[in-house]
DNA sequence: TCGTGATTTCAGTAATTACTGAAATCACTG
DNA sequence: CAGTGATTTCAGTAATTACTGAAATCACGA
């Protein structure tokens, strides 16, 4: 590997972070050797560059694009595939959930959705459907407030989060207020 | 394995979507199990179940109690360990999050810290350096946002997350209505 | 059409990760 | 402190996943 000290430093934490955000290694290590280059690449520099075969490269860039982290660049006057990640961090981070929500998420909805429908055959089976049910409620609350959102432009989804915590507050503000002229209330839940 | 069909559908599910998770099949099943078991199991029970060795089981809760995904419980007159999942789904969420950055986010976020420390040697560091900072950026807006909401109770989290969709719609009104009056400023921060 | 260089495919191999059975350890009882 | 049953450890093996080199395919110009 032929690399500035800290760009080294960064591709090789990539690579060993792949396995734990569900990559590899490889597609780690070419993922942080694109964000950071100043230019597209093809693959006979990222061959050089990490030191890994060439057939290796080809199927992690054809990963990472059914990932759609990176993009395809064509030079003029030159044959070869030049690959580069998206400048705005942003926009990275609405590919990384979409595509992790699709991969992680969404299977299990449809199952969950699935055995939700079936009639239980026992007292087990209306038991485990029931903690099921507790699950996909979950999640569907989830995704449903992931939809909204991931709708926003970048300066207005930044403000939602720095505004995140104050909007907690002014809930708790509206609820102590509400808090004052009840006679009852109800906290149990089962 | 040994289950009534709803519940092995469900379990075998876990186990498949394990890898994508960052666990494995086991772990993933045997999580499976306890979340819709009515009664805490011991590991001889998770055994015959998922048809799996003994030793398996044992390796396996010992990683669902890192993640801290499953409590321990003892049951009177009975030497054995028996293994529940807490039954709020909610904490289980948020226990879910805070492994999961502990496990994906916070290695990097140091990282990229320690890289930005250094003293660029060249302008391709310097650029590298540049980018790394936007990534940096990025996630400690994402963290902070989370540290103020996980420490939500579970119904004001609800709130805020049905929320959602609302919160937008109110700052695009807002954006509207500023703008009209664009030239004098009108910051409400704080 | 052929020739050239870029890219992909794929069978074989390397590396890693998961799982097992046997032995060791642990925790409690008599 | 021996005996019993529960649990953990760990070395060996199985299964899975990652990677390579060689061959095939592709895209384009002459």
């Amino acid at each position: 590997m032929n690399l500035p000290p800290l760009v080294q430093s960064f591709v090789l934490h990539f690579g060993e972070m792949g396995s734990r955000w569900g990559i590899n290694r490889t597609v780690g290590q070419i993922y942080a050797l694109l964000y950071v280059s100043p230019e597209p690449l093809n693959a006979e520099q990222i061959v050089e560059a990490l030191g890994i075969s060439r057939s290796n490269v080809s199927m992690s860039l054809r990963e990472l694009q059914a990932w759609n982290l990176v993009l395809l660049k064509h030079l003029p006057d030159d044959r070869r595939d030049f690959f580069m990640t998206p400048d705005d961090v942003w926009q990275i981070l609405r590919t990384l959930a979409e595509e992790r929500k699709k991969r992680e998420v969404d299977p299990t909805l449809s199952v969950l959705r699935e055995i939700l429908m079936q009639q239980p055959a026992s007292e087990a089976e209306r038991h485990a459907q029931a903690r099921m049910s507790e699950m996909h409620g979950l999640i569907e609350q989830l995704t449903t407030w992931y939809e909204d959102v991931k709708q926003l432009e970048t300066d207005r989804l930044a403000t939602l989060l720095t505004l995140g915590a104050k909007v907690t507050r002014l809930l708790e503000a509206k609820d102590k207020i509400v808090s004052l002229g009840r006679s009852k209330r109800t906290t149990e839940k089962g």
